[in-house]
DNA sequence: TCATTTTACGAAACCGATTTCGTGTTGACA
DNA sequence: TGTCAACACGAAATCGGTTTCGTAAAATGA
């Protein structure tokens, strides 16, 4: 790389001290019009750029968010990015992306490297191994250090800090009561194991609908996809059972449980209605295209970035950790039935 | 935040110098064992973690890469960046993504911000408005500072760097040539308009495959698709004309192309075919699944990254351009028919 | 015992900025 | 003409590390 100019090369080739030299570019009252005219002129002719780690490193700041998610490719995880990147952009901030790719170790490495004064805090969503293994003291020392952090979407109670999640067990509720009032009556779940949580919660809405409608839980139309195991196996072993609507927590389940209806002959949305959940392309583009819970992305990431940001500007004494709930709503499209 | 243990603490802590501190915690000959353990053990009972800005001041290297995106939400550019993410944490590097919008504006911004000595190199797939505005000043500016840098995808060949593409002549005409060989000779092109460049040589394959077949191009048959407006409504003009196959520059266009067939009666595969590009979710979970050419945009980041560290590590005197071409493939699904 | 080599550490420069404080020169005013 | 403020600028500290070089003290050798 080329050599870069820096103020003290200026400061020589013009004969003045790099004191003058700086409080001319930020134009301070203390220099001459002359002298600032000179330097101003020689810096915008040799492209001038004030050298950024120095001034973070001066000002103890970096202007820099660190963002460590389980995955990229996935809609709403792409999603909530573009909105903390939005968020932050606004702010003057900007963004270093980091993947756990769902590994614990990945996640504990991530955050080792970004709490070393590289950034000024963080937004990051648990990868599914670390939930599982419920091994959090990465992040408890991360809130220790008082290194700002907002989590999101998959949170824990037990790390004592911002959060940001969508009204889960709401979604799930509202997804179900639809179904049911559209007298779907034999509702399969497709979700996740239950150490994930957010499938936890939105299992806890399903029940709540079925439970409130006077419908006892069938444990056997609930399956809880095993991701290393084939997907279409596992959710094609429910309509063994009699069900005729199948509630999904993603839209790759809602798109195969989908699939597998249309291959067993029924007409979908009128013998067999489908929710998923994320409001992505697939749902959008299948056919018929699939009714979901939004989850509103975009919000999700602008607010986490927002909480960031007031959290790493404020000189708060004592913070009380907030926790910011999103609101879900259903996207009714062709799978399901008008609400009758 | 928490004031942060340095050095200097631990210096003034143990009474010796930072330089000692310093060298102890390198591991240096220099120091007596005694006063390692001492320090050693100071330094991990307080967790301390050396600054990373004060490395990177130091050092002049950030261990950063720069990687901005005309958008997120996208299979494609997804994909590339988890390529890159990959690649890079291989080499120890990290990545700061920003995002362009599609926005020349934004895209010049992002530029001057990541090249103030932040990160050590970028990557950047070119905005639309950008490669519509044929304003390339910016990225020649940031060859002419030689700062590394490696475009992808999108690329134009006045800006003289180093390049990872995919080869979208042969790509188009690969598409077109199995569609002919299935027998539909009455295709259509969905395509982007002219200036984005990825657009304009996917149609120079559907043109050769067309022309070898001694097809002469019908232009009607091609429509650019202008996505200010609404896009069904320009793919579905194409149907005014009597058409058995649909080549689409990218899985929406192909996806709603399919759509239109199936509403307008057509049986697809058997009457009409489709074939999109970007090998994403929707042309996986669409039924009948989605033929499409599968761009690989993890080896394309991957590849990219690659090309990037080793130009930045690399103290070239005269460094000459690359160019790398991914080779793309057909990948068969049921919205084409049988090879023939 | 004296000269020489190790050993073990510290002082200071450096990376590239900002900022406080000090100072020589002008000019104004009494 | 002497005093003092305003002006314009520079020296040096600072951010948090690393590294070169210098040097006392201890160890070694003759």
């Amino acid at each position: 790389m080329k050599q870069k100019i820096t103020i003290k090369t200026i400061a020589k080739e013009l004969g003045v001290s790099t004191s003058t030299v700086s409080k001319a570019l930020r134009d301070s009252h203390e220099i001459s019009i002359d002298t600032k005219d000179k330097i101003k002129a020689y810096a915008a002719m040799f492209n001038y750029k004030p050298n950024s780690l120095a001034l973070q490193l001066r000002n103890q700041k970096t202007k820099l968010i660190g963002v460590i998610l389980p995955r990229i490719v996935h809609h709403f995880f792409s999603t909530v990015i573009k909105g903390i990147e939005q968020g932050a952009s606004e702010k003057g901030y900007h963004i270093m992306v980091c993947f756990s790719n769902e590994s614990y170790k990945k996640e504990v490495e991530n955050l080792k490297v970004l709490s070393n004064g590289s950034v000024d805090g963080l937004i990051v969503s648990i990868a599914k191994e670390t939930l599982e293994t419920k091994d959090f003291t990465h992040f408890k020392d991360l809130v220790n250090e008082e290194i700002p952090l907002v989590l999101f979407d998959r949170v824990v109670d037990e790390i004592l800090c911002d959060k940001v999640v969508v009204d889960d067990v709401g979604a799930g509720y509202k997804a179900t009561k639809y179904l049911l009032n559209q007298n779907s009556l034999k509702i399969a779940l497709i979700t996740t194991p239950e150490h994930v949580n957010v499938g936890a919660l939105r299992r806890q809405g399903y029940e709540k609908a079925l439970s409130e409608k006077g419908i006892s839980v069938n444990k056997k139309l609930i399956i809880e996809i095993e991701e290393k195991e084939n997907i279409k196996a596992q959710i094609e072993r429910v309509f063994d059972q009699d069900i005729d609507a199948v509630f999904a927590v993603n839209e790759i389940y809602a798109a195969t449980a989908m699939r597998i209806a249309k291959e067993k002959g029924y007409k979908v949305p009128q013998e067999f209605s489908v929710i998923g959940f994320t409001d992505g392309l697939i749902s959008e583009y299948s056919s018929p295209s699939i009714t979901t819970i939004a989850q509103h992305g975009l919000e999700m990431g602008k607010q986490a970035v927002e909480v960031l940001i007031e959290r790493i500007e404020k000189e708060a004494e004592v913070y009380e950790p907030k926790k910011i709930v999103i609101s879900s709503n259903l996207k009714l499209r062709e799978s399901t039935k008008p609400s009758s």
